[in-house]
DNA sequence: CGCCTTACGTTAGCCGACTAACCATAGCCG
DNA sequence: CGGCTATGGTTAGTCGGCTAACGTAAGGCG
């Protein structure tokens, strides 16, 4: 057998990472659908809660998507009316995004799901282990980031 | 301004976890591909690895993930040549899948893959904190699987 | 024995995310 | 000034995952 002691690590690892991320994703879906919002949305609202009457490029390297993506989500966040749309009076390509007077009123709800999904995550764990838990998945993050760069560069 | 410090807390959570997913889906995806792998069918072959000859339910479970899904991985990775699907005798309706030799071949190869994106995640981590990691992951995961269960039995 | 329920697998359809390709505009630079 | 490159956004198409609904087989129970 050549299951060496790494594979059984990496294993822990990777699957680890892989449950928490569906888990954590369909319990966001979820929560999410109580106010009537499909996951991917909310990074948006939350970014122009944030500051506003940002282009869709500004929003896609904020939540770290890519542009087809924000295309999407801003096109049936605007359907809801929970965003407006208009063209940058100095770059005719861009279009700024706002937060439509529904959209701020949804934020609170937003928000309150928000805090009950992060609760639902670490919620059980002592607060000195829930700022561990966020310094380690960041940190794991920014590996991943760095690996995918040098896997990306090496293609060239 | 109706932003409360949990909210930023929570935010903290909700953004690292969703981004780790992100990122280690990412690097997978790309990871696989350089052995004709998509991802969702290396999890099946760790776990036929495990044990051959199981069913798609069995699968289902040992993966955590749908029926459905099962059955279109497992589709694949016939057509690829990996797994062979053979009718149980005992169970008419039941379908035993097991690596043929190419998928016991390529599985030191998906190892090392699986090895390579463990320790491009945590790899720069002091053991310690791997271990910290890991188990923060799995209570985290736990924690939400349990709070899923109760939004479900709510809505009964 | 025959029915009713449960379990296995597939199909159909949806959704979010991605890449690749495209169009239009900006902006630079010869 | 004119063209070239870079940038913003959209479209088309792919993929994995899910739910809902279906057909079929198994199995319990009256």
């Amino acid at each position: 057998m050549s299951v060496r002691r790494e594979d059984d690590e990496a294993a822990a690892i990777n699957t680890a990472v892989r449950l928490l991320a569906m888990r954590h994703r369909a319990r966001a879906t979820s929560l999410l659908a109580t106010i009537g919002l499909n996951i991917g949305q909310e990074v948006l609202l939350f970014e122009l809660a944030v500051r506003d009457g940002r282009t869709q490029a500004q929003l896609a390297v904020a939540a770290s998507c890519e542009a087809p993506t924000v295309t999407m989500a801003v096109r049936k966040l605007e359907a809801a009316g929970l965003i407006s749309r208009v063209r940058s009076e100095h770059d005719n390509r861009a279009v700024l995004v706002s937060l439509t007077e529904a959209g701020h009123e949804l934020m609170p709800r937003l928000r309150a799901l928000w805090r009950q999904l992060a609760s639902e995550t670490a919620g059980e764990l002592p607060q000195a282990d829930r700022k561990r838990l966020v310094k380690l998945l960041r940190t794991t993050t920014a590996s991943l980031d760095a690996a995918d760069q040098v896997g990306a560069t090496q293609l060239r």
